[in-house]
Order: C-alpha cells, then structure tokens, then sequence
DNA sequence: TCGCGGATGAACT
DNA sequence: GTTCATCCGCGAG
C-alpha cells in the first residue's frame, strides 16, 4: 500500500460499535496526528480487539481512573503506559458505559516521517512505526491525548482515503497472559509493517 | 530469524 | 510487592 489520497476525517456513525467489527474496519484507515503544526499520517496495518468480558481487557475488573476511556462511546482515545517505556494506542469500542477497545499494534507510515524519525534514536522508516510502543514513539503519543473523540478535529484523529478494502489476516493476541488462545489479531495480509514474529505475518 | 533478560513506571493487591 | 497489550541488544542456530 503506499499514499495517497484527499484524507477525510471518520464520521461518528459510518464506524462499527462493536469490537471485533471497529478492530477490522479500522485496518486501512489511516492515523492522522496534528502536533505543533506538525502533521504525521500513518496507515493502520495492524490491531487487536480486546472484548468486553475479556480477561485480557484492561476493563476487565471494571472502571478505574486509568481505564476510564475505555467505557467512553466508541471512537475515543485510551492511551496508558507499559512496562515504564511504552506508551499504548487505543480506540474505544463499544457503547458508552461498556468497557472495551481496539489496540493499534502496527502503521506504515505515509506522511511526516521526518517528524516521526527525529522521535525516534535510530530506526529504518519500516520500523519506525512497527509496533504498538514504537508507533506511539513515532507519533508522539501519551496520556495528554487519553479521552479525547477520534472521529472529531484535533491532535489526533482516524481518517480515510480513496484506498480499497484491505486482505485482512488474523492470530492470536501477541505479548498476553490471559485469553492468549483467541483470534483477535488482525492484519493486513502481506503488508511489510506489520510487527511480530514472522509466522504471526501470514 | 529466534528467544532470552534487563530497564522502567504506574496501577493495583 | 506484583503485574504488565514492550523494546532493545545480545548470542545461538
């Protein structure tokens, strides 16, 4: 896949609510991240869906100050930190009230990438976006961003272009304890930017 | 290409 | 004190 049409912004409405819908409609759109007049788009080429009454949801035991996001109407944002070095992208997913959401794991980066690289050390463009902490990296994402509506203009919002419907793949979640036997990872079939091992690529 | 271990911070028991 | 939806560097195959 490569750029790239006239981005238009997602509408509260055309988007699934429900999980594992939101989790593979959602591959091919596109990230678009607004930052100090900066502007850096990405194409979504990987997620998860973590399910209400899913032992490996962060709403699992309920609604707490950091998971709150999560039982916000679907399309909000839910970002929290992990492991002390990454933070995680989320979009919720469900109705208001319910706690779930969709994880963004993998981007093929399309626009800004010298934004993205000055975030990152060293890293070749393939990578700089490969992977749900390094995409966060990339794009400068962290809690400030929590709550906010991605169907609505501001820092961070999920738009479309003219690009087909994409080949989607799924597997196994990658990096769980709980609930690691279920198929809610999805993909987009052949696409070089997408993370984890190579037999979880195909 | 893989699997392993350490770093690191916040939430929760 | 324990648990993590990770990353990076390293060594083995």
């Amino acid at each position: 896949m490569t750029a790239s049409a006239p981005i238009r912004r997602l509408e509260r409405g055309e988007a699934p609510v429900e999980t594992v819908a939101l989790a593979r409609y959602l591959l091919g759109k596109i990230v678009v991240r607004e930052a100090d007049g900066r502007i850096m788009t990405a194409r979504i080429v990987e997620t998860e869906a973590y399910l209400p009454l899913d032992p490996a949801c962060h709403a699992f035991r309920g609604l707490t100050p950091r998971n709150r996001s999560l039982f916000l109407d679907a399309g909000h944002i839910y970002v929290y930190m992990c492991y002390g070095t990454s933070h995680m992208l989320n979009i919720s997913s469900e109705a208001a009230g319910v706690g779930a959401g969709v994880l963004l794991r993998a981007l093929e980066p399309l626009g800004g990438m010298e934004y993205m690289r000055a975030a990152h050390k060293r890293c070749n463009d393939r990578d700089l976006t490969r992977g749900p902490g390094r995409l966060a990296t990339a794009l400068s994402i962290d809690r400030r961003l929590d709550g906010l509506d991605a169907y609505a203009p501001g820092p961070l919002w999920i738009g479309s272009d003219t690009t087909g419907a994409p080949d989607i793949a799924s597997s196994v979640r990658i990096g769980i304890s709980k609930a690691v036997r279920a198929p809610l990872r999805f993909f987009i079939a052949g696409s070089r930017f997408v993370s984890g091992p190579a037999r979880l690529r195909r």
